[in-house]
DNA sequence: TGAATATATGTAGTCAACTACGTAATTTTA
DNA sequence: TAAAATTACGTAGTTGACTACATATATTCA
């Protein structure tokens, strides 16, 4: 991944960008950790693979709410997972509009197979992620604020004259 | 199978989601600041405007170097500042394969009419981020681990039994 | 000096998310 | 109870990054 000089000091006004970068990384890596498994499977399709299993049955919409993605999204997440035939759906018969999805018999024991996968992400990731800021946490706390006001929300009070931080 | 290494793994898991989510509403609300200062102007294309402004004159290549893109993706950010005006180019009379881009008069008014904007999301973004955890200092370290050893390394030095810390 | 290699740019196609819009089934309400 | 609103799902097209490949020019070295 290239590195940049300018943007790198630009801190606040990349921070976008850099964002996106990291994700990507994480994202390449994943996908070679699992074929060094022997594994088929994608970063991607974890959350909804890992919400199935938890919740065992749920509706199209009830997954893309769980992910937090547009349904539009989940749904073609949702067909390539059909496809792997790692998940099943059918029709709720008592609301005709819901489809009711959940993982295969295929699915369930590549949920079993991959628990060593997840496990050795999961330390990986610790590692890199064990630094004096913790991204994880930082992302959590960033993410806290944006529920109390957005970026957006914020400038706007700054334009006007108003603190960012209390908004007084 | 124990139900928490899941769970315990779940937040680590989804990183590249969550990076890849607050990216994109950051990006989004960015683009809105903008209009909202009435300047028509797309965040993603501050990285190369910048570049141009501190450095007068770059090749496509030194241009994608510095804002840490391919070049083929700086190659379309290009093509739409040179359609909005906002950069100019020629070829370079030395080097036939070189291609010179600066910013246009435009360009440089409008660099200057950002200024506010700028200041204004920065701070925005210093207020967003000044939490526990530092948003912007975490990716900072974690991008400087990743450079010494990869998301990937880390997990086949954990896969064959070596401490994803010191690798020994 | 000319063949091989490297550099600079460009094009085509892919990917994974999105928004906008449309249809069908259900629920609410005037 | 029919019209309006809501909910659930689906499709089409967009966006912004990427990789792979192609071409032109410059540089290196046997």
């Amino acid at each position: 991944m290239p590195k940049s000089s300018i943007i790198d000091g630009l801190g606040l006004l990349a921070i976008s960008t850099r964002l996106q970068r990291l994700s990507e990384q994480l994202r390449k890596d994943g996908q070679q950790i699992y074929r060094s498994y022997g594994i088929d499977f994608e970063p991607k399709w974890f959350p909804v693979v890992y919400s199935l299993h938890v919740k065992k049955t749920l509706s199209v919409v009830e997954i893309a709410a769980e992910i937090g993605y547009t349904h539009p999204s989940t749904i073609s997440l949702l067909k390539e997972l059909e496809r792997e035939k790692i998940i099943s759906s059918r029709k709720d018969s008592s609301d005709e509009r819901k489809r009711l999805i959940q993982l295969t018999e295929k699915g369930n024991s590549l949920v079993l197979e991959m628990q060593p996968v997840w496990d050795t992400m999961t330390r990986a990731i610790a590692a890199l992620t064990s630094t004096p800021n913790n991204l994880l946490s930082a992302i959590t706390e960033v993410e806290s604020k944006l529920g109390e006001k957005s970026f957006l929300q914020r400038a706007e009070e700054i334009k006007s004259g108003l603190s960012p931080f209390t908004g007084q």
